[in-house]
DNA sequence: CCTCGGACGATATAATGTATCTCTCTGCGG
DNA sequence: CCGCAGAGAGATACATTATATCGTCCGAGG
């Protein structure tokens, strides 16, 4: 795993490149962060982490990387959270389209366990486009965010 | 528009009474405030003009009654603003269906004028308990939230 | 060299949301 | 009448999330 995240972080950086940005070590290491937590992680609990290596780290040092990651599609925003995760189609590479800043996503989160999980169903993404559609609003991106319970709670 | 808040904050009261809640003094006047208000209001600003008849009110006060109105069904929050919106269908009567406690629905939110439009549209439902289902979860409700430019200010 | 802009450090503060404890009121059984 | 239980609400403190502001450093380009 340790070895996918690295991968990923160079996958992310070369495509900032391509963007004309830069993924520097901190926006890099707030990366990691994110990647390597098992679920949404609140800014805070990032913080946290992040001091562990650079002692200085406050809330505009966090805020600012994550507002940096959110813009180059790299992370997500769970709104009904106040967290952030990976974005799982990152790896893939695409950029700034169909969110504003980012590719159409709907979270399924589990009320359970908390497991966030990311998909990309075009015929929610097209049902909504739609609907704003018919009330002549101009969509530039959507927060879909459906909470239940996941496959394996559910069981149980 | 005084007196339909007026009838709307009635039919609110006698809808509480059936499933044996009550909607209580304070309750109304949050519920008013709520529906008095443009748009969306903050928790704050709730807060704010509820102390300009109840001196003694802090944050507590606002967010119970907040609590007790979104199990109701009588209002909505919109989580990507912080903020709470009276329920459009309301006035019509429904409970805690759909949503965990409320009815399925989507805003449109104009990222120019702030205007937030409540809709109920049965395709982005359906389509998002069809991606839910086919990923094995149980969908208890979810927050759906377009962003973009309302017709007005798209003409513009 | 200069200076300009982006990234970052650092402090402070705003905005949002909870925990907890107490008090009061009301209805009800003794 | 008394006292009790439970809901609603007052009050303080705290926790969490987010932004404002100012200063410094450093590399790119003139």
């Amino acid at each position: 795993m340790a070895r996918t995240v690295e991968a990923v972080l160079d996958h992310a950086a070369a495509a900032c490149a391509r963007r004309g940005a830069q993924l520097t070590p901190l926006r890099r290491e707030v990366l990691r962060l994110v990647l390597e937590a098992e679920g949404p992680v609140g800014a805070y609990a990032l913080l946290d982490r992040l001091k562990e290596t650079r002692a200085g780290a406050a809330p505009p040092t966090v805020y600012r990387a994550l507002d940096f990651l959110l813009e180059q599609g790299l992370i997500h925003k769970v709104e009904r959270l106040n967290a952030f995760v990976g974005c799982a189609e990152a790896p893939h590479g695409h950029a700034g389209a169909g969110d504003g800043h980012g590719h159409p996503h709907q979270f399924l989160i589990c009320r359970r366990c908390g497991a966030t999980t990311e998909i990309s169903d075009a015929a929610v993404t097209q049902a909504l486009a739609a609907a704003a559609g018919r009330a002549g609003f101009v969509l530039h991106g959507a927060t879909v965010e459906a909470e239940g319970l996941c496959a394996r709670c559910a069981q149980g």
